[in-house]
DNA sequence: GTCTATATGGGGATAGAC
DNA sequence: GTCTATCCCCATATAGAC
């Protein structure tokens, strides 16, 4: 089953997601025109109305397209690990958790490598109308990792453990988005296109983050 | 010695660079518009190209007027934890460096709530022209610091800790956007709002992730 | 489904009066 | 230094032919 030789690669709606991907990601949504990234995808301008009635609707699909595999593929991993786990009699381990929490996203990334940017780009600063769609796919998966995060760390506070999740989403997101200052800034010596290396060092962190001592109670706690 | 209680509060180049903090924090560069930030700041069209020339120049003087005393702040508190450090007989401690990290950026947002936001855009995905700011007002700090955490963490390969340095400044960026995610998704567990809670979560967790275990020498190390 | 042409509005920047 | 008026360009979206 192939697709026609003299045929442009794939459709036309896959296309203009493609293109719509790669420009987003440099660009944001305001930073990247309709005509921009017809003209990439090599369509005619009013086929993104077409086929996906506005702008927005648009960059909310290329959002989309990539995140419910990723988000799929986490749950996936920790079913897994789970299984695994619960047949050896054992209790989950950290490491499992963040690897299937992180894996999924550098996976994509090679497939599609300019989704990363545009991840970190929609949880970092999202525009308005994506708050719902991130809150729509975002929920679940954050409920079901705060619980697995409860048992395998029974000794942090609720609250701390939730703030010890954003850390690694943070720290997650940052190498995401291949930034710049990344490589810039260390001179060479942290490359993200080694995404196995980089994957290994940001499970490690987030392990021992997370398995610092709890905080002493405060007197506003 | 106060201002003229008729007038708008502050001088005009001052009103535009609080209307455009605001504006651009929420929006972007893109997102934002010449004559939304003239209009939010009350004053005219023109008064923009006049003070700055152009928006680009805007921009770049929004986010340089808060990071130059962020930074500066930054390495006094170094330098202090230094002197303490030698006068004592000790070595530095983690706790001191990621103290001095991320406390100026807190401190910042309590007189300037909106440019948080602003500096997670700007690291995390600035403009194209805003590049050459970024690396003329971190180079030296991202030097001055792996330097430290070179004596601090000598059991750590100099590639891991700068790695464990980037983690660190996601996690902190990711807190300093505000990020509605973190309290709409934690349920209202974590408040943003409650800055001195969020901070000392912060730092111990960065030291935490940092004083984990070197990583195990892999076969493409 | 795909195109051309266009409607309609907003953008940044500047000229030149005051 | 500050204003008004305007230049010129580009944006999204759609109408209607093919």
């Amino acid at each position: 089953m192939q697709a026609a030789v003299q045929d442009p690669v794939g459709e036309t709606r896959e296309r203009i997601l493609d293109a719509a991907e790669r420009l987003f990601a440099r660009a944001g949504f305001d930073g990247s025109s309709m005509r921009q990234i017809t003209q990439a995808a090599g369509v005619n301008v009013a086929a993104v109305n077409y086929h996906f009635g506005t702008k927005e609707e648009l960059y909310a699909q290329v959002f989309v397209r990539r995140i419910v595999p990723i988000n799929a593929r986490r749950t996936e991993l920790l079913d897994a690990a789970e299984l695994r786990a619960r047949t050896e009699g054992r209790e989950l381990s950290l490491h499992e958790v963040f690897a299937s929490f992180v894996r999924p996203v550098f996976e994509m990334a090679e497939r599609a490598p300019s989704f990363l940017p545009l991840l970190a780009r929609n949880v970092g600063a999202p525009p308005p109308f994506m708050r719902a769609v991130i809150e729509t796919q975002f929920r679940a998966l954050v409920t079901r990792y705060s619980e697995v995060l409860r048992r395998t760390s029974p000794h942090l506070p609720a609250r701390t453990l939730f703030w010890r999740m954003h850390f690694v989403i943070g720290a997650t997101l940052h190498c995401a988005s291949h930034h710049f200052t990344i490589e810039q800034l260390s001179s060479g010596l942290c490359r993200t296109g080694d995404q196995e290396a980089m994957v290994q060092h940001l499970i490690d962190f987030a392990v021992a983050g997370m398995n610092g001592p709890a905080p002493l109670p405060g007197p506003a706690e």
